[in-house]
RNA sequence: GCAGGCGUGAUCUAGCUGGUUAGGAUAAGGGCCUUCCAAGCCCUUUGCCCGGGUUCGAAUCCCGGCGCCUGCACCA
């Protein structure tokens, strides 16, 4: 099936293979004007829904980016493998998998290679001998700037998500320091995928479309809740076991942990299912515990069935405060949120008070750590010569260098890291997906018939205008609508080449929703006929009623809806 | 990354035990014809994945690379 798929995406301009002229190179596509524009109609609605929507904001930050974001995203550590290649079958491993001591998965190139030796490891496959375990790291490294001090590493990011992360207070400042809000970015992403295949389903450098939905995660119910909450999905939790059920009585039930996974599971199938995915072939599965990210708690995928077998195309993820938590440890800078309490609150509290007079000839320019260290400390056990840690080292500070007083003060609210929801989508796959979905082939008096049965919304193409001959007058009346149209912003097309079924033939193909005849009754009374791709049937109309029509029928008009 | 299979115009394919100008179908462009669903006729365009070797001669045999497919491994 995919081959069909492909071939035909390939002969109309949705996917090309990118680099073909010299040999092409696996894992990178290029997509051709068909692709190009349905990639930008799915994206557009993808942005009806989070941004108009659900009011998200919408940033877009560099590709590539310095090596301490993914340390501190944890991509750097987790990312990379060291592969070890057996020298007589060939089969590679994950070097830290054949061991069997604990936490391997931390060890150098070296101690790997140490320990596998240690141990004698062989080739699970084959017993032959193992090679020196190399590195390997999904993420494309490079180097920012001129070479010398200057020089810094940096990596293409493997997800678009961490920006929104480190923007974290200046879109706390854009919403007015109100929880939850949302943002999101549509970019690249990419990843040096150690066997990329499967056309668009593993590409190294590939489209994504990311929201980051920061609330307060002693409030995990969500605002416009109802909206899905009777919608019955197909669900598969990690419990076990297949489950149609609606999201309202799935996070009763605690099937699924919190509305605000719930309604973007809603929100993704509404999606979904608008940009053409058939329902039939669409579930929801939560990840195993072994199975997610190093950042989520908990995951649920949108996956679809195709000629592949199920696919994951959308990851709902809980990411807890994970991302945030780590920035704020790497980079030393505060990214925490307010609960403010309705009324200022009057507490008394104990706090340990430095005495600097004490305190400077002590210890000097540790002086000021050491308060600080001292006044992090639980006040109500401080008693006496106290010991804190600075810097590694360990000071005593004596009792009377600090006193413990009552302090009466007010606070309006109290600090917190917020809790993310991510919904992560591939576009690449979720494109193909439609494509699959909506391909359909009918045998008739041994011709093959291929009809695309896009949504109207996502159709590269909306509309062709057609004159049953072209001569008569026929071709310049089509050609004055079809400027019509493309003046109203319709993506038209115009065709008079070979017969009339030819050239629906070729608009079903490639999904065109509507083609418009010019014909005979048509210089007589000024209407036309306007046939719809799915049913081949036609109706006649005045061509001043053709864009009421058009967009009477599902589609939007390329400027304005 | 490993193993196996495969690679012929835009698409599908014949040729592949070496031997003329690599054949067909579809598509595409032009023309004729045609009053609504890939009709017909004429003309035209595009090809042996890349590189090396064996040979008088390679699409064909051998080696290497690249790509595609399947399986294994990998897929935060």
């Amino acid at each position: 099936m995919w081959e069909k798929v492909l071939a035909m995406a390939k002969r109309r301009g949705f996917i090309w293979p990118a680099f073909d002229i010299y040999g092409g190179m696996r894992g990178f596509y290029d997509y051709g004007p068909l692709g190009a524009e349905l990639k930008k109609n799915i994206l557009k609605i993808w942005r009806d829904y989070y941004v108009v929507q659900e009011g998200m904001a919408e940033i877009d930050s560099p590709n590539l980016s310095p090596e301490d974001v993914f340390r501190a995203s944890g991509h750097l550590d987790k990312f990379e493998d060291y592969m070890t290649v057996c020298e007589k079958c060939g089969s590679a491993f994950r070097a830290d998998k054949l061991l069997n001591i604990e936490h391997a998965d931390s060890l150098s190139a070296d101690e790997l290679w140490e320990e596998m030796q240690k141990e004698k490891i062989k080739c699970p496959e084959c017993g032959g001998p193992l090679s020196k375990p190399e590195p390997f790291n999904l993420m494309f490294k490079t180097r920012i700037g001129p070479k010398g001090k200057r020089e810094r590493v940096g990596y293409l990011r493997p997800e678009t998500a961490q920006a929104m992360f480190m923007d974290f207070s200046y879109l706390y400042r854009y919403f007015r320091e109100k929880l939850p809000f949302g943002a999101v970015q549509i970019g690249k992403g990419f990843r040096n995928e150690i066997s990329p295949r499967q056309g668009l389903l593993r590409l190294r450098e590939f489209n994504m479309a990311e929201a980051e939905v920061f609330f307060d995660p002693e409030n995990k119910s969500w605002p416009g809740f109802d909206r899905y909450a009777d919608d019955e999905i197909l669900l598969l939790p990690n419990t076990g076991g297949e489950m149609r059920i609606s999201l309202g009585k799935a996070v009763k039930k605690g099937i699924i942990k919190n509305e605000a996974l719930a309604y973007f599971i809603g929100l993704t199938r509404d999606f979904l299912l608008k940009i053409g995915i058939d329902e039939g072939k669409l579930r929801f599965r939560e990840h195993l515990e072994d199975e997610m990210a190093h950042y989520a708690d908990d995951c649920w995928d949108a996956e679809v069935l195709l000629s592949y077998g199920w696919v994951e195309i959308v990851g709902i993820a809980d990411r807890t405060d994970y991302d945030l938590k780590r920035h704020m440890e790497f980079s030393g800078e505060r990214l925490v949120a307010m609960r403010r309490y309705d009324e200022p609150k009057e507490i008394e509290r104990l706090e340990a008070v430095p005495d600097f007079k004490k305190l400077g000839p002590l210890f000097k320019k540790d002086a000021k750590k050491v308060a600080e260290a001292l006044k992090s400390m639980d006040p109500s056990a401080l008693k006496g010569a106290v010991k804190v840690k600075v810097d590694g080292k360990e000071y005593e500070v004596p009792e009377s260098a600090y006193t413990v007083k009552k302090v009466k003060k007010k606070v309006s609210g109290e600090e917190f890291i917020p809790h993310v929801i991510e919904p992560s989508y591939g576009i690449d796959r979720i494109l193909y997906a439609v494509l699959e979905h909506n391909y359909n082939e009918i045998e008739e008096e041994g011709e093959t018939y291929r009809i695309l049965s896009l949504p109207p919304s996502v159709a590269p193409i909306k509309v062709a205008v057609f004159p049953l001959m072209p001569k008569d007058g026929l071709d310049s009346m089509a050609l004055d609508i079809y400027r019509d149209l493309l003046r109203m912003g319709f993506r038209a097309v115009y065709d008079d080449s070979g017969s009339i079924g030819r050239r629906y033939a070729r608009m079903d193909e490639i999904g065109t929703p509507y083609c418009i005849t010019v014909d005979y009754q048509s210089l007589e009374d000024g209407t036309v006929t306007i046939r719809m791709r799915d049913t081949k049937e036609q109706v006649r109309l005045k061509i001043h009623e053709l864009p009421e029509k058009l967009k009477e029928m599902g589609m939007s008009g390329g400027m304005r809806g």
